[in-house]
DNA sequence: ATGAAATTAATAATTATTATTAATTTAATG
DNA sequence: CATTAAATTAATAATAATTATTAATTTCAT
């Protein structure tokens, strides 16, 4: 994998945000410093960094794939009015893995595990 | 909502699966019975179930949606391989909603635990 | 400096899903 | 049973998210 300016930007900008954005975010706020950016080359460049795990892929139950530059094992909160994306730092159940192994015909690997809800600013709304 | 053959046949050809079906495997199956049902017609009424509460819709990391029409809570295992999606049929680990809860900027309402690795069969293949 | 391989911007194509619409079906009511 | 409004359908168009193509540019080992 050659150096890219443009992937280097794609990484940088990720590692901005704590609240797991999605490709076209970090598209728009992309443009304003390098307007010549395209769209397709963010999607590659995360696709890239991802496979890479440079970064994270999130896919939750609706829409576009979010991103996090954290990549420790850790959980998410999913705020099933807004779609917002929180991490949820408790103690990571790494035991869970072996026990789900006797009822699985495989080798698991790894698991996620999300959250879902209503957050605060979305419960006072209504 | 009002009764329909083709949500009957949707709801019946779903609970034949033990295997996680897409939205396109349901018609492909359904078409063989019922050549004229629509495939907008199997994801309507695939979104409209799950919407209330019949079947659960499943989004994994890649690719299209899977259909459940087991609704109690469980958890499930994922190849990277082949994609294919098992249950797995251990407890039910009811208190991490409350352990989140702590750490969670809102109310959780539910979560989902899915695990990776690779199954049997694609082990043996490679 | 040279040149092969990697990367880009622009755009086309693909995949999964949802929306539109005119025709048909359902089910409540007289 | 006949009437009829609402729900549903098949067919198809449209949308959203993502990936592929391509010609031009950039990277980097030699
Ligand atoms: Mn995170
Ligand atoms: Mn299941
Ligand atoms: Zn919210
Ligand atoms: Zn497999």
């Amino acid at each position: 994998m050659n150096y890219s300016r443009q992937r280097e930007e794609v990484m940088d900008q990720l590692k901005l945000h704590h609240d797991h954005p999605t490709a076209d975010i970090i598209f728009a706020e992309l443009r304003e410093r390098d307007p010549n950016i395209s769209l397709a080359t963010v999607y590659r460049n995360l696709k890239l960094l991802s496979e890479h795990g440079a970064i994270k892929k999130l896919t939750f139950v609706s829409g576009a794939d979010h991103f996090d530059p954290n990549t420790e094992l850790h959980y998410h909160f999913v705020c099933n009015e807004c779609g917002r994306v929180f991490d949820v730092p408790m103690k990571v159940a790494e035991h869970l893995d072996q026990d789900a192994e006797a009822f699985v015909p495989g080798e698991v690997t790894g698991h996620e595990l999300v959250f879902y809800g209503v957050c605060d600013e979305c419960a006072r709304k209504s």
